[in-house]
DNA sequence: TGTTAAACGAGACGGTACGTCACGTCTTTAG
DNA sequence: CTAAAGACGTGACGTACCGTCTCGTTTAACA
């Protein structure tokens, strides 16, 4: 009987675990998503392919974990920081904010997150879990606020307003391309709101 | 000076392109979609893989080709046949007809199909130039009658319009998951609609 | 019944045959021997593969083709021309302008076409019959009136002294490499002659 | 600066290694020289393609590594059991019992290496470094003895008096055929002692 | 504080699929 | 009917990564 099948995470090394995750992101930027693989990693951070194996359970997910890693504090801080008593502007600000400012220049890596999480349900949970809810769930309170406040049809459940928004975003970026800049979140914005208020 | 590298389609064969279409469809049914390849096809469809080489530049314009050419007629005959004067009625049948009838069970091809198309850029353009426009096209001609009637806000840009709906449903069929049933598609339309009549 | 399954020699075109043999030619020159495929010479002679096939069986038969060509009236002319009465001049000069005047450069021609025989029985076969065969005829000749003369042991199967010739060029050649040039060749009939002279 | 790029043989797993050679010397058998591949040689073997590529250049280094394996002891036992005073018995001797004994049925194997041997250099020098060299060296040690005590000429250098015995041998095999048996190795043996012998 | 179990680097291994090449057969089109 | 052109089925090539599996060698917890 093995004693033990899981890694003891008390014994996990730090410098390693930062090394692979550094040279995922560094891969990625330079050569290229599609390029990245297991063994790269392990080349580029010196670290053994075992070790990888141990932490993760796919390329994708040690990608996703380099990325959230730096995206999650500055993604969440803006989502949070959008509590004025304007909804509209509030809703504006969090679209602007975490589209074009925290995810910003590194949409591609989402896109390609996603796009592997269609073939690994593993790293769909992961990606959902990490991103997609939780800033699901920030947006959520304030939706439920502004409801409180009369500034949306309180018949509407929050996540399908939130659905309405980041759709279009997610749309954009996987499915039918189009500029992401200011003009296209505050017409994302528009277009919701027109929908969202009361009549 | 080669005289042409590219194969003169003139000579394809009829009964080959068939059968590797028809295997690519069967396999990804039978053994799922991931486990689609070039090498598997060929041999499913007793065809060298040069074969399929010479006429598809990778394995996703290849399942693309299969369900697009099973998928089209059915798809924009929906679409075209929905042409009453009550614009809310038709906006629901057009999107319950194409999601649920004319994709239907193959909607996880679809998700595949992008997934890939996020790092085949190729495969992106053919998906949009066989599928996703001709969709929006189509739907933006009722949109303009729409508007026109009087049924939606006369300053809305169709296609603005249509990223409202269909993202809706690429958005759940890709990020954030939910079931797909006529409840759903209804939804969709009547929360795109709130945004979209005259005020 | 198929009328004729052998194509008509009469009705093959000399300038097809010419530039297929050309190409064949240049090509064992320019990118090396191991380089020649049929699909580059019929490519390089502007000619079906087809056309090829129908002519020759392998690409082997082609270069022999080629090259034997070029070769057999300098060979043959050589081995005829030594016809003086000192057997040891006439055996030294045949030796000298068939190794390195005919054959000369295309040693490696030659140490590629017995290779390839080595897997190829009917290559092996043309090689005989059009080269080697032929050589070793007209050099009978020449020692069967040495031993007439007096000059070459009675009891010396002529074909057996042959070998002990020209195994000497052929073993340097293909198995234990050294130079070609003239004090070779002077060895390799000197060595020779000690055992072929009468005691 | 990758470190090293060729793998360590220390890590060599030698049940795979003897699988691999047994494999490619059953296939050779069975199938005949011609039709072995790397392949075939793998997917016999149970082994991964790479895994053959990280220790042979080619797959006759294969061929060769197994033969010779098999061959070595056998071959150099023989050449240096004939240690008697009558140089005469001990070549016929030699030649016979390396010809015919040791490499008796395989001589097609050989030629098929010496065959590619004409287009793989590495292949040749391996051939000669481990067969063709340690042979002429063994039989060298013997002439030089037969000229200390007389019974062949000073003036010759032993590797061509190896030349003019092997070389006959080969020629047969490769470029003249003709039939391997006790008789024909005496009269290689007889005629080079004609020319061999003082004066 | 020395023992010992683990994490670790390194990379060999059995595999699967890749995309390319050349083979030899075949079909189509032009003269 | 020959020949050019080249599509086709076939099969091997050599490469890239996959995920698993030893190997020593650190290294940190606990005995």
């Amino acid at each position: 009987m093995s004693p033990s099948r899981t890694p003891d995470p008390a014994r996990r090394n730090p410098q390693t675990t930062a090394a692979i995750l550094e040279a995922a992101l560094a891969m990625a930027r330079e050569s290229g998503l599609a390029k990245v693989s297991i063994e790269g990693i392990a080349a580029r951070a010196g670290v053994g392919k075992r070790t990888i194996y141990r932490w993760w359970p796919s390329k994708g997910a040690v990608v996703l974990d380099a990325w959230a890693q730096r995206l999650e504090d500055r993604l969440f801080k803006h989502l949070q920081s959008a509590q004025s008593d304007d909804f509209e502007a509030d809703l504006k600000q969090m679209v602007k904010d975490s589209w074009l400012g925290a995810i910003g220049d590194s949409r591609p890596v989402l896109a390609w997150l996603i796009g592997e999480a269609q073939h690994d349900p593993n790293l769909a949970n992961e990606l959902r879990d990490r991103l997609i809810g939780p800033t699901r769930d920030r947006v959520a309170v304030r939706i439920r606020r502004a409801q409180d406040e009369g500034q949306v049809a309180p018949d509407i459940d929050p996540y399908r307003a939130i659905d309405l928004i980041y759709a279009q975003l997610y749309y954009r970026l996987l499915v039918s391309p189009g500029p992401h800049d200011e003009a296209f979140t505050e017409s994302v914005a528009d277009l919701a709101l027109r929908g969202l208020r009361p009549r």
